[in-house]
DNA sequence: TTGAAAGCGCTAACAC
DNA sequence: GTGTTAGCGCTTTCAA
């Protein structure tokens, strides 16, 4: 069925190397060119990725290990760097590890072994064992969305300034006269939760304010959570007059929250949400919001990655910081007392 | 770096083809086993996935083509769907073509230019064409969600019982003495969006109400197109006393515009929904729901396609019809007058 | 510029 | 059971 340069050369009458050389940007005779052209036509032929990698030693193809696809931020950065990748010819598998460390093992060493020419992964295990293979055979690394210290050096990645985000959104309330600053998490221990905690503790401590635990909620990432998370912080008879939540599905579900309690926006009390993602679109277009921006997250990954592989040695790993967007709207009232 | 058979023979001090045959379940001589994976630790060895597929002319791979990964429903089937395949040592390569009929097309090639075993495929393009050259190709193609008329017998597919799906949303509505029942669809033209207004229309018809165009509304399965639907339906003074909406982000966008309005579910007005999703959680637990299995899905374009694979002519392409789930809640509330 | 030939790492006859 | 050998379809010296 399908055909072979070798098919090609036959057809031709000319060399397998010529027709190699044809399909990799080498010169060919114009005369020949269009002999090899019009056969490639008819013959139907295709080069065979699978031959071509086994000879050049690269795959053409990027694992992405994650914790979870069925995440809109997640799916959000893998659309487009996978756009990206795609348009340069490399093909993305994709594994879904469930947020399960020893999965994310295996996921590693399957994508190993189709000797995938790069690594792009959101880990789950935070000890970073489950990359030691990927490091030790030489194939680049990039972490994205959270760091690994015990890697440090040995891969790149591509974060966002979670603690930043965090202060400029408490900021942003204290500012408005908030003392009592309602904060949902994901879950305790993710880089990502302890980072955005971070954030709000420095500077409700620059501003002389001390934290309440019982202002501190945990909403595992989910709108479920959010929703929970948000109603037991509001159930308080000294409820907080603020709320910072941290990722887009408990935002979603806080919100539901707040509006089947008859709770007003920002009336009854101020909020801060969490990304923006396209197949949501604007539902809460008044929400004050940090987001992250994702089309970057994935391009990054994706050029970083290219750039790796052009030369991985003489490219050093590196650490992107992305700042994220802050987007004001009507959501934070303010409440100063004057 | 890496090792290879050959380097596993050398140390071993037996043939290539006794390590080739202890890797691919053939027998080997106790003794010599325990030699070969002596030498697999020390080396290192992981067979070379590239190379096997070169020579048996099975790259274990499957393309997955989609209208767009932000999509929680397909991420969904995709997560279980790569879970049951890379169980079977399959990997999977997906492939986002943004609704796009040419990049459905492109990467269809893409695919078939890297060899993959089989494909599977949400389509876009409706006419089928971007599939042309797989089936040309003896691919095995498997379709999903939607179907496509002109590939019949000659693709296998799984899609969930849209008519029937829609019909029983209705009469269930209908039963409760609803006459004026508004509809909330995904883009007109696509498959499922054709099928659910033919259900809704079958059972008006047998119900004897005549549909009023008004009564249906397009919100282009997103959360924003779901909220305006809603609201656009809702502000008639004649407005409907139910509501089918048919799509998770719809459903959830059409809730928040009727808790925004103050409109009651059900005291004001009857509400089925569409889908479940993990990770969105039950935040609407009173809510009527048809719903579509996606791990079903999942597991039925997996188990399909590796059967397709272990024997692609002995076995007839097939279409799996899968019925909706319906999960009765208490937001669909009986006006028969009596 | 072109062609002949070697070989990437593996599998599968085939003979032992 | 085991080893020898010939490719899978391609790239890449090296000579012409």
């Amino acid at each position: 069925m399908t055909s072979t340069m070798k098919d090609l050369a036959q057809a031709t009458g000319l060399g397998l190397a010529t027709i190699s050389k044809y399909f990799n940007g080498g010169t060919v005779r114009e005369k020949n060119r269009l002999l090899i052209e019009d056969a490639v036509k008819r013959l139907h032929f295709a080069p065979n990725e699978v031959a071509r990698s086994l000879k050049t030693r690269q795959s053409h193809v990027i694992g992405v290990v994650i914790p979870e696809l069925s995440n809109a931020f997640i799916t959000s950065i893998i659309s487009t760097m996978e756009d990206l990748l795609r348009q340069r010819n490399y093909a993305v598998i994709v594994c879904d590890c469930r947020s399960d460390a020893r999965q994310e093992k295996q996921a590693v060493e399957f994508l190993l072994h189709r000797r995938v020419d790069g690594l792009i992964n959101m880990p789950t295990d935070p000890s970073g064992a489950p990359l030691r293979p990927a490091v030790e055979a030489d194939v680049p690394v990039i972490l994205v969305d959270r760091l690994i210290p015990s890697l440090e050096g040995q891969v790149s990645a591509v974060v966002i300034d979670n603690v930043r985000a965090a202060e400029k959104a408490t900021e942003t309330l204290i500012a408005s006269g908030h003392r009592r600053i309602g904060l949902v998490l994901g879950d305790p221990g993710l880089y990502t939760t302890d980072c955005r905690m971070q954030g709000y503790l420095n500077t409700l401590k620059a501003a002389g304010i001390a934290p309440d635990p019982r202002d501190i909620s945990y909403g595992n990432y989910t709108m479920n959570g959010g929703y929970q998370a948000v109603q037991g912080l509001m159930a308080r008879k000294d409820r907080p007059t603020a709320l910072f939540i941290t990722n887009f599905e408990m935002t979603l579900g806080g919100m539901l929250a707040l509006q089947r309690s008859g709770i007003r926006v920002p009336e009854d009390v101020s909020v801060i949400g969490f990304d923006k993602l396209d197949t949501f679109g604007d539902v809460f277009p008044h929400l004050t919001l940090i987001h992250q921006p994702q089309n970057i997250i994935g391009r990054e990954c994706a050029s970083l990655m290219l750039d790796l592989l052009s030369d991985s040695h003489a490219v050093p790993h590196r650490v992107v910081t992305l700042a994220t967007q802050f987007t004001k709207g009507t959501s934070v009232r303010s409440i100063k007392g004057d």
